[in-house]
DNA sequence: AAGTGGCTCAACCGCGACTAG
DNA sequence: GCTAGTCGCGGTTGAGCCACT
């Protein structure tokens, strides 16, 4: 397999707010699927994958920015509890958050709670014992991946047990899971937020049946912006080069490329 | 004020899954 | 069925910021 195609001057590092601004005027135009062939054409010099990283982490107009909230918190503890480590699958029940945030919050604050724990070195004691803790608060290294030890969620990728998936591939959560997860509750909830996140999550943000958001028990921004609404599907179906060329050529003045580009600009200024 | 350690977050890497030819 | 190209995911890294000493 080819990897990187001749990466001769492939940039790497930090995007620059002129890169932003072209890679959100690409996918405007091509969708936010054809990745390697948007690198391409928009002469970023960047590969496919960062400028579907640099999208689905920063530039997409349904993040929120910013801390997480307690509600939010707590809604992270209980689908990791039910899932494991894995955060796209959680990120997508968490509007406007990404996996990578997730992923991010996940590591650096349980990893503090457990380093709290540690110090208190008591109450968790027969819990640390078991492999939980090692889970919930760290990732397993790539050595510890290869000796498959630490990791009680196996992900997707990995030898997952599938009788332990329930009827949508999910996976139950058992007894033992229950209690190191009310343990691990005790320790990091706070007494103020009382609200139920599991009724959050299952009774929350979307109409599954229409698929319409119903109701969000916490601030967040709608999800869909018009930029996010057309550009998965209308326009990416254009046929490649030539097609490109001739928008180009077009100057970019369709409608849907100048909302695009006001969406643009009014998340820019949202940003840090 | 300078040094240090911890935290946050953007970005990269490797791998498996998916898809088209 | 095979192969190459592409995408998506999870793990990891490192720069920058900030609080503390």
């Amino acid at each position: 397999m080819k990897m990187a195609q001749a990466d001769d001057h492939i940039r790497k590092g930090p995007w620059t707010e002129q890169e932003d601004l072209q890679l959100v005027c690409f996918v405007g135009l091509f969708g936010d699927r054809r990745w390697d062939f948007i690198a391409k054409v928009s002469g970023l010099n960047r590969t496919g994958k960062s400028c579907r990283l640099r999208w689905v982490n920063y530039l997409h107009p349904g993040l929120k920015r910013g801390r997480m909230t307690p509600q939010e918190e707590r809604l992270v503890l209980e689908l990791h509890s039910r899932w494991g480590n894995r955060w796209s699958r959680i990120a997508r029940k968490i509007p406007g958050r990404t996996d990578n945030e997730i992923k991010n919050y996940w590591r650096t604050h349980m990893r503090k709670k457990a380093q709290e724990m540690r110090k208190r070195g008591t109450a968790m004691t027969s819990i640390a014992s078991s492999s939980t803790i090692n889970t919930m608060t760290e990732s397993p290294t790539k050595s510890e991946n290869v000796l498959g030890i630490s990791n009680r969620f196996p992900s997707n990728k990995g030898s997952c047990n599938t009788t332990d998936l329930d009827a949508n591939g999910e996976r139950d959560i058992s007894e033992e899971e229950d209690y190191s997860m009310d343990r691990i509750w005790d320790e990091i909830a706070s007494p103020e937020d009382e609200v139920n996140s599991a009724q959050v999550f299952n009774e929350g943000y979307y109409n599954t049946k229409n698929n319409k958001e119903v109701g969000c028990s916490f601030s967040c921004p709608p999800m869909a912006s018009p930029l996010w609404e057309f550009s998965s599907e209308s326009l990416w179906k254009m046929d490649d080069e030539d097609e490109m060329k001739t928008l180009v050529h077009m100057g970019g003045t369709s409608d849907h490329f100048n909302s695009t580009m006001n969406t643009v600009d009014n998340h820019k200024l949202c940003f840090r």
